[in-house]
DNA sequence: TATCTATATTCACTTTCGCTCATATAGTAT
DNA sequence: ATACTATATGAGCGAAAGTGAATATAGATA
């Protein structure tokens, strides 16, 4: 994968969110979904453009299909761990977001309990 | 600056090769013009968003203006050093664009001399 | 088999981007 | 002051990118 490409693929805020809430556990699309409060259409094509650059990795586990950080990929450019680890945590919304994951985590949130009327 | 930016800036090919040509000495825009063969308004419209970036710094000096790594600003996100560094060597692109320089150096050459006519 | 459901993909739309050609600007040199 | 020259900027164009709404797909469940 060439540098220009991967930059491309990182240079997006929506992306950056997704990487940022990856950067210690997996998740799946609709996790993602009701964390960052994007489309599903979103969600699936930004996410499609990570694995393309070999920044993330998925699996299908039932009908859920869970993404996290491709390490083999990500190694070719250290940079891009470096940017997630480290710049991430200076602006607010990454905060927000992160603080979002871990307060979906706390309250045993599932999708199907989002889709059922669970606020969130 | 805003991470998300500094990142589209950087993830266009033009305005890396500049970098990579920039990354151990300062160059008129003429001479960029010369060595990466675009076009005068291309090169300015690039160096200036890489003004914007805090990536670049400038200083004028009679009729040129020489642009040079705007160390300061590059602090702020180490990675962008190390992109520079590093991962610019591995294309041909820029490989072929460092050695162009170089040329350039050893026959010493200038912005008048080519537009005299000298061939590069 | 038939239905459901999470995810992927297509379509249409809007915005941004990179480029070229032409023109403006600002500072140098005559 | 006038002409010159390096650089910056404006207008316009085609290509690419990001998004939501709607639809397709593939695999699980009943």
């Amino acid at each position: 994968m060439d540098l220009i490409k991967v930059m491309k693929v990182l240079a997006d805020e929506t992306r950056m969110r997704i990487l940022n809430i990856l950067k210690d556990e997996e998740l799946c699309v609709c996790e993602i979904e009701i964390i960052l409060d994007i489309s599903q259409s979103n969600a699936s094509r930004h996410l499609n453009r990570l694995m393309n650059a070999k920044v993330l990795d998925n699996y299908k586990d039932g009908n859920y299909v869970y993404y996290k950080i491709n390490e083999k990929g990500v190694e070719e450019y250290p940079f891009i761990r470096e940017i997630i680890e480290k710049h991430t945590m200076k602006d607010e919304i990454y905060k927000k977001d992160y603080g979002r994951l871990k307060e979906f985590r706390k309250r045993g949130l599932t999708c199907n309990s989002i889709e059922e009327g669970e606020i969130f």
